[in-house]
DNA sequence: ATAATTTTTTAGATAAGACTAAAATTATTT
DNA sequence: AAATAATTTTAGTCTTATCTAAAAAATTAT
């Protein structure tokens, strides 16, 4: 059985090995936790111990299979709360974070089955993000930036990078959500900035918020 | 903000309130908790300090109209959860405690208030108790004791005493649920056990047994 | 290749919450 | 009312997870 804090390490180096591959840095790890990289080195060797990960001084960590798939099951109930959260008790895509933050760290197997099956066994969460299966595989979806997508070609939104409240609330109030249509009308080479139509009305965003947006053409 | 810990304490000296009325021994809620006294000790320092209960030295504690509440929400909390396992996610009444301890700890007022409406706002959890309202408020139900009632009456089930899993799955064997019709056909003077009529069909209860099941006349 | 910088680790401290053992207080017997 | 027993508190220790400051190792720059 893992602690509270144990727990959130997995998942962290977990989500930090999605994105940069094997050998996450004690410094990257108490950045995404925000701690200490002192309080890491303890932490990564404690977990090194139950063989959750491997780690040699200096060298940063690999999650060993056991970790990932312990790491994997917290992504599973936490995106499973998510849809639980959007779908039955109203609450919007910037809302379910938090409280889904606690929620994954209730430790109950027939729990997270049956509401797997409640919820008719959901295949991504609010954000467009894959939701493990009791074995801990998912479907990797073909995505990219929007940022990425050319002058003239249509997207569909599949997801978002970036899940903070605040940036969420800006999708929102410029109704882009997840299915949503996207043409990029044009792009500014200067600033990386686009001019794209959602339903049939034309914004401007910056690179920045087309970076954190995942669009399938 | 309260410590799992704290909201634990709160939880069992409002529990031991409800029993033994204002002034609960140390020794009690060690009991309850399953510590030891010196532990319960600094605790009630500690929520003295917070103003949660008065606590004079060598006297026991009492809640304050604060630590009340703090507790009842808690208990609110716990139940709405247990309603939702059962009627949504097919638990038995017998699985449901160990996971609403958890769930209980869960921060998010908005959480707990859309749960509440999902659930078309229960007035009772699926052992009898009573759900508080937000503000606190519940209704008390009128209810007596199995083992007190007279030969050759009618009462019906209303609710349970002890809640551990293997008392409820003892209930279930032998029919007894929320609801059920019992007639009392005769009561063992020396030891106090009850032979009783459920669904045209006769058993023999314990002393102890008709002692943890409520009934209303 | 050496110096400067950054990263990581170690050593020692702190806070929360629990424990044991002993002292203080209260309750119960005789 | 003393003596005994039970309860409660205090004092000091332990564990987990954190921190700061300093040392060690690795990386980058000159």
């Amino acid at each position: 059985m893992f602690s509270l804090s144990e727990e959130n390490y997995l998942k962290s180096i977990y989500h930090l090995e999605a994105v940069h591959g094997k050998g996450i840095s004690t410094n990257s790890i108490a950045k995404k936790l925000d701690t200490k990289a002192s309080s890491v080195t303890d932490m990564i060797k404690k977990l090194a111990q139950k063989e959750m990960l491997v780690y040699k001084r200096y060298q940063g960590v690999s999650l060993t299979k056991l970790g990932r798939k312990e790491a994997t099951n917290i992504v599973r109930k936490h995106r499973l709360w998510e849809v639980f959260l959007v779908d039955k008790l109203n609450f919007s895509w910037d809302e379910v974070h938090d409280v889904a933050e606690q929620l994954e760290h209730i430790k109950s197997p027939k729990l997270i089955d049956e509401l797997d099956a409640f919820l008719d066994f959901p295949k991504m969460d609010p954000h467009g993000d894959p939701i493990p299966d009791k074995e801990g595989n998912f479907q990797k979806i073909e995505k990219k930036l929007l940022s990425t997508l050319e002058e003239g070609k249509i997207g569909i939104c599949v997801g978002v990078d970036d899940s903070s409240s605040d940036f969420l609330k800006y999708l929102d109030k410029n109704n882009i959500s997840l299915g949503q249509k996207i043409k990029v009308v044009s792009k500014e080479s200067f600033d990386g900035s686009l001019t794209i139509l959602i339903n049939a009305k034309e914004i401007t965003i910056s690179k920045k918020i087309s970076n954190n947006i995942y669009i399938q053409s």
